[in-house]
DNA sequence: AAACTTTTGATCGAAAATGATTGACAGTGA
DNA sequence: TCACTGTCAATCATTTTCGATCAAAAGTTT
């Protein structure tokens, strides 16, 4: 057994597992005690790994993951102001009573602080959206069926028959990660296939992206501009773009991230 | 179990809890009291809990704790130390990769802390189930469609397809409000309904019951005794019970609810 | 093939973790 | 007050784990 071997050996061992022990490891590759013990010290150093007595752990601890339900670490603190705005715009599209789809995303992930003062029904494939709702707030929460995928955070099914057919809301609403002529587009395959299952379930899809996403483009396309009913962005959006959506139609809300209070213009289509 | 392993553990333990005692701890994690005393200490100065007299707590400001991270407050308390014991027992009939569904309750709640150290598959109709394993462990979470019913603290859908069809376990483990010689009784409309759909998923069907159970009658009778495999019970259960059980070919296991170890004795049908 | 380097395995003393014991201390009830 | 209980810190023996060292094995270069 060679030495990238092992540490190959090493490193898949200790991510199914919160921890493994040098001696899981010797029984594993069948070397010494000592090798391991080198192999550990090496990807410790290289940071692929972290060393602890007994043996090594992953780099990502658990309880750093789950973190209060933190959703997306990485993009989450990234323009967080413009965020909020967004997304009290789109909380302020709803009143009590109405059914809506939230779908998962860091964006989304912003309605449930303005959606706590609100009675609504909310269906979601997000957990931690789902989470928040329950513990603040007394809207009615709903779930599709299927795995909770960890770095998404977001609940999907490989089948049809998930349940999120039989839910039919007045709006939904989405983040994406780029917004063109072409349409709409996701870079995460996981989000786009879960966005692609509730599309249709609601009257209006309601968009939800700041300003830079019209600079963005991706991989995916989930689907064309004619589809969507409203774009809320902020006040950084280009008059380009903002023709771009005018031509196809849509209605688009602005909003100011300054500190101030939501104003909001609506410059209707 | 090694020195992460086990602070993983505390912290689960401390984190749906006000607090954690000591003996608490020793009997979910198997170690002297020393070492547990030892481990709260360093969590302590890593302000990762608050160490109090007895034991530990949280060291998260309680209004996360309180609204909903407490699953069922009126049956919680009671015979807790029981419910642990026979929650353990369950969970130590599991390898890891094993596919298993645990059906929400007060005592399958418990299998949570166990489950910590494990890595399975666990398809869920609780909710807080499904949160603490998802922050607290490595096991894949799936959960199956519909609404959230506070109350109970279970999804549920008035739908046949709600994706449980898809999920096939090993085990199906659930607790009850009361068993005898008719079979399998439940108190809660919605619980009986959401163990109805899960019932038949599994190979073998596990009921955790505590021994005041067998005194208990209710309404709802959910199956019969022959579709039960496995008994979990504390030592308070009568000959006469265990051997209707025995009558009835099903795998009793006793737990002893004492502060010791996991002395469970093994009586097979 | 010989000389050299790198990797591996084994040994052994050092360091760390653990478990059990003890006594101190505070609270409780008789 | 006094015994009793539960908690805790300190201590010590034991076990586990670690790190350093060295020799054997494997691979490289000349």
């Amino acid at each position: 057994m060679h030495e990238s071997e092992r540490h190959r050996l090493i490193l898949s061992a200790v991510q199914d597992r919160p921890m493994v022990t040098v001696s899981d490891l010797v029984t594993l590759t069948g070397v010494s005690e000592a090798t391991i013990r080198r192999d550990i010290a090496t990807l410790h150093v290289q940071k692929r790994l972290r060393r602890v007595r007994g043996g090594a752990e992953s780099i990502a601890p658990p309880q750093f993951v789950g973190l209060a339900g933190r959703p997306f670490s990485v993009n989450e603190a990234i323009r967080i102001a413009e965020k909020r705005a967004i997304a009290r715009a789109a909380v302020d599209l709803c009143t009590d009573g109405d059914a809506i789809i939230i779908n998962g995303g860091t964006t989304t992930f912003q309605m449930v602080h303005p959606l706590s003062a609100k009675r609504l029904q909310v269906f979601t494939n997000s957990f931690p959206i789902a989470e928040h709702l329950l513990k603040h707030s007394k809207n009615t929460v709903l779930l599709p069926g299927g795995a909770i995928y960890r770095e998404q955070n977001i609940i999907l099914s490989p089948f049809d028959d998930d349940g999120s057919r039989h839910f039919y809301g007045r709006r939904m609403f989405m983040g994406c990660q780029g917004l063109g002529a072409l349409g709409l587009m996701e870079g995460d395959p996981l989000l786009a296939q879960a966005e692609q299952k509730l599309i249709g379930q609601a009257d209006e899809l309601v968009v939800l992206a700041d300003s830079t996403k019209f600079a963005r483009r991706s991989s995916l396309l989930l689907c064309p501009l004619a589809r969507i009913s409203t774009v809320i962005t902020d006040d950084g959006i280009t008059d380009r773009d903002a023709a771009m959506l005018d031509a196809a139609d849509i209605r688009l809300i602005v909003v100011s991230a300054g500190a101030a209070e939501r104003r909001t213009s609506v410059q209707d289509a």
